[in-house]
DNA sequence: CTCTCCCGCCAAGAT
DNA sequence: ATCTTGGCGGGAGAG
């Protein structure tokens, strides 16, 4: 109420008389209207729309207002609402991490004070991306239209369009989201990140970045000694650095595999946001400390032009926009504000406090000479698409084409195909893989954040010892307190104001640190929590992407398996035991790994830094390229997409669709069918371990598969387990990991873990702890050597060792159903029985189905989801009882498919710095699996 | 004061 | 020509 508004919006406000233009699609928020039509409010809102109103016909255009009857901007609403919400609450928010729950706010009518203060704040870009995230599931399902509609969404947040793009031009950047066409971007949510930011990462060292940095440093520190404020200098300095010249500008970095954005890139010469954006990022994962200043950005980011003058100006303007997209990666929580203090003074800088992980830059390197090689193979045609879409600089004319996208993907596909025949031995490439992988992380990424919410939510944030940091820590702490578990956000519809406010809740959830964070909390907690994670590795695609610039000839030896090993289990212990048929081809010395990540932290559980998974999974691609199992691979996601797209219609609800509906479509698939009989009695083995896998899960343990994979298969993965989730130790996973790493690394194992779902309960932590010995089974007797004491984590899950007794022979095995029997799960789960939902007959014994959860995105998603409550669909939806079928293909394909590992995989190989010595305990698992393939094919 | 950074003009491109 | 994107920098709020 206070009079004291900004005049200027005062007089601004037009009345949005607006009102009667909407289009139709836009969905009106619901709610709307607030009972307070304070004039404040409208200030901003409606400037932004009159414009508009010419535009109604053809095209959306900016929406006015919701129509809805009311004139008030239901946007209005949602401003009251935070302002309502206490200053300090907002404060706290954006600071902490987001938040969880807010919910304060908002119900109070707020009607009261209303807008009244404004106060910057609320404006601030960093608050209004926070809404815009909120919007959006941290991990969406692929099979949903993410679309987001840029009139929509500035309707609703109530802003300029003006601001939106600020936003859209940094989480462009960092391939969150994607642009479709002209107000429409695509909603990729972090299932990239991890690749993105990988790359950035690579670029960011190609560029020496690292370096120029220092030189910055030492530079400002001799001018100060010289005394002088005053700039002078030495531009000599900065050409030193040099790195600039080579890459001049650089481009937009994209992900190949990923999705091209190549309308994204386009005109305007990409100079800044978003190619600033990313050279930031990439400051921080170059950097050390992992504190950039602002002003060391800055003249990085200048840098290229004329380092010489420097003027004032366009530093200032340079800084300007770093705070711009600073506030964005703020709300992304990738990084934090801090001061540094220098010699001379504090200086306002940021911490990355994003992931440290993802797949290591040695990784990409493979990949890349990977992708090299697909490239040579790669057939013409397939250049030609990359090149149109992906490189940024040649093609521009096409680039915001909408044709031209659509018939580029359709020549991928085709390009799929082609290499998907059995004679090309190359194949992967990464264009192929477009958006398998990404779904694949997606989906990866969606249990992965489902353990971290659970870890999380014990665990806060390592503090970070260097850097000295003055400030914000406190409030870091909090953030890192993020709610644990799953709410049951609220889920409202998008529009909805305060359903904003409520987002934050889930958003949290998410959010939190999913990818990144992660690294931190294992320090802390990790004794407890098996924090594990996850790093996304690589969120899979690995392969994926090619470089211009990074075309080394690394050639990468590896020997190629021959032999399909699709998936290989391991299982510890029992070195040698391992039936494998595996093929376990020379592991490689795989000698990376350098944690680089805390020592402190070590706690063996935490170890595992993704870093040092890079060779392997370079390696397990490799082979899964060459394997035959590329080439079922390709066939089966062939179809399922084909699939996918008819289903989809047919889908039930939307919570299936959270799941991934291919997945559970798959029944359908002609490949799969046959697949399936022939197969079932291996599957059945597979079946079993299924079950096993399941009742582990609810134990906690985890059972792993692996399965190499390309990139493109990934999407075969789709079959899997997305949404699946099934809670597992952690410890076990570690196990696997150090497993693999040690040779398996090679043989490509992915593994994929169970993760609980986090309805199913908050499993806590400590269940990790308990060994695997309650198990019902009995390990292997003999082979424990494994279980030496120096193992971090002990026992290998149980799953996993019925797994392969019943490989070896040992067990029963399929033919008795016994999964449920078997369900460890219930005998260990000491911590929360109650919290189980899905008890075993469910998961168990259905053979078939599989426990869905739904993913995380409590948000509602598009807005057509509102359905099923806002409740966050919890829970598993059991998938298709009713087709029995469908089920049972799923889990073939389940078994089949070469999983990529994804993130998930990643997350398991993690550890193998701490493998205790190795040798021992590395198992294999036998992976019986090819031959399914095969005999599909 | 300095640090932040909102606002929105207005141009470049797309249509 | 209109609309969409988005560079850019004035200038004001916050500290």
């Amino acid at each position: 109420m206070s009079s004291t508004l900004p005049e200027s919006e005062n007089l601004s406000h037009k009345t949005q008389t607006t009102t009667s233009n909407h289009k139709g699609n836009v969905f009106a928020e619901p709610q709307a209207l607030t009972t307070t039509p304070r004039k404040v409010s409208t200030q901003s809102t409606m400037l932004t729309e009159i414009q508009s109103n010419m535009g109604p016909l053809t095209t959306p255009t900016k929406g006015k207002e919701t129509g809805a009857g009311e004139p008030w901007t239901p946007t209005s609403n949602l401003k009251m609402l935070i302002s309502a919400a206490s200053p300090e609450i907002r404060n706290r928010e954006k600071e902490l991490c987001m938040d969880p729950e807010g919910g304060d706010a908002m119900d109070p009518e707020l009607g009261e004070e209303g807008e009244k203060q404004i106060s910057r704040k609320e404006k601030s870009l960093g608050l209004l991306c926070h809404k815009f995230l909120a919007r959006y599931p941290d991990y969406p399902n692929p099979a949903l239209n993410n679309d987001i509609s840029l009139d929509d969404v500035a309707t609703e947040l109530n802003v300029e369009r003006r601001r939106i793009y600020d936003i859209m031009n940094v989480l462009e950047s960092l391939h969150i989201v994607s642009r479709l066409a002209k107000n429409r971007y695509t909603w990729h949510g972090r299932a990239n990140l991890p690749q993105t930011l990988a790359k950035l990462r690579q670029v960011g060292e190609e560029h020496r970045y690292g370096q120029q940095m220092q030189q910055i440093r030492q530079r400002s520190l001799e001018k100060e000694f010289d005394s002088d404020s005053e700039e002078k200098e030495n531009e000599e300095a900065g050409e030193v650095e040099g790195g600039e010249q080579g890459q001049k500008e650089m481009f937009f970095v994209e992900l190949p595999g990923v999705e091209f954005k190549a309308a994204s890139v386009n005109s305007r010469k990409d100079k800044s946001l978003r190619v600033m954006s990313q050279k930031f990022v990439m400051l921080f994962l170059v950097s050390t400390p992992r504190v950039v200043s602002l002003e060391v950005a800055a003249r990085i980011l200048i840098g290229e032009d004329q380092v010489v003058d420097q003027d004032k100006s366009k530093f200032k303007t340079k800084v300007r926009r770093l705070y711009d997209i600073a506030n964005v990666l703020r709300s992304l929580k990738l990084i934090e504000k801090v001061h540094v203090t220098e010699e001379r003074g504090r200086k306002p800088a940021f911490e990355w406090t994003g992931p440290e992980d993802f797949p290591s830059v040695k990784e990409t390197t493979a990949t890349t000479a990977t992708a090299k090689r697909t490239l040579e193979s790669r057939t013409s045609v397939d250049n030609c698409a990359k090149n149109l879409f992906s490189s940024p600089g040649s093609k521009r004319s096409f680039t915001r084409h909408p044709s031209l996208i659509k018939l580029a993907k359709s020549i991928q596909e085709d390009r799929r195909k082609i290499n998907s025949a059995p004679t090309s031995p190359v194949k992967n490439d990464s264009s192929s893989s477009e958006f398998f992988p990404t779904k694949m992380a997606q989906l990866a990424a969606i249990c992965k954040i489902q353990l971290d919410q659970q870890s999380n939510e014990v665990v806060d944030r390592t503090p970070k010892p260097a850097v000295t940091v003055t400030e914000a820590l406190p409030d870091h702490e909090q953030r890192a307190a993020k709610k644990p578990v799953a709410p049951q956000p609220p889920v409202l519809t998008p529009t909805e104001p305060r359903a904003s406010t409520v987002h934050l809740t889930p958003q949290a959830q998410f959010t939190p640190q999913p990818t990144g964070a992660m690294s931190f909390h294992p320090a802390q907690c990790s004794p407890l929590i098996p924090v594990l994670l996850p790093q996304l590795q690589g969120g899979g695609p690995y392969a994926i992407y090619m470089h211009h610039s990074s075309f080394r000839p690394h050639p990468l030896t590896r020997p190629q398996p021959t032999s399909l090993a699709v998936r290989s289990m391991t299982f510890e212990d029992k070195t040698g035991r391992s039936p494998s048929d595996v093929t376990v081809h020379g592991h490689s010395p795989a000698t990376n790994n350098l944690p680089t990540s805390s020592p402190s932290a070590l706690k063996r559980v935490c170890s595992e830094r993704p870093s040092e998974e890079s060779p392997f999974k370079a390696k397990r691609i490799d082979p899964s390229t060459r394997d035959t199992s590329p080439k079922l691979c390709e066939i089966l996601q062939a179809r399922l997409k084909a699939r996918r797209g008819g289903l989809l219609s047919n889908r039930p609800s939307p919570r299936a669709l959270h799941l991934d509906p291919e997945f559970v479509n798959t029944p359908g698939s002609s490949v799969a069918a046959a697949a399936n009989q022939t197969l079932e009695q291996n599957l059945e083995t597979f079946l079993e371990e299924e079950k096993v896998a399941t009742s582990d899960s609810e134990a906690g343990l985890t059972p792993v598969r692996a399965v190499p994979l390309t990139p493109q298969h990934l999407h075969t993965e789709t079959l899997i387990p997305t949404g699946y989730l099934i809670p597992i130790s952690q410890q076990s996973l570690f196990s696997y990991k150090d497993i693999h790493n040690t040779e398996s690394s090679k043989a490509s194992t992915p593994t994929y873990n169970i993760y609980h779902t986090p309805t199913a309960g908050s499993r806590p932590p400590p269940i990790q702890e308990f060994t695997p010995t309650g198990l019902p089974f009995h390990r292997p007797p003999p082979a424990s050597p494994f279980s030496a004491p120096g193992h971090r984590f002990h026992s290998p899950s149980p799953a996993i060792l019925n797994f392969t007794l019943q490989n070896l022979g040992l067990i029963p095995g399929p033919g008795s159903v016994p999964a449920a029997a078997y369900s460890p799960g219930t005998a260990q789960t000491p911590e929360h029985p109650s919290s189980v939902p899905l008890p075993p007959h469910l998961g168990l014994h259905q053979r078939g189905s599989m426990v869905f959860v739904k993913p995380m995105s409590p948000v509602p998603v598009q807005h057509q989801m509102t359905g099923p409550g806002g409740q966050p669909l919890t829970l598993i939806s059991l998938q298709q009882v009713t087709t029995p079928k469908g089920t049972a293909l799923a889990q073939h394909s389940f078994f089949h498919t070469p999983v990529s590992l994804s993130p998930l995989a990643t997350v398991v190989t993690t550890s193998h710095g701490h493998t205790a010595p190795a040798g021992a305990k590395t198992v294999y698992i036998p992976q019986r699996k090819l031959e399914v393939t095969t005999e599909d094919t």
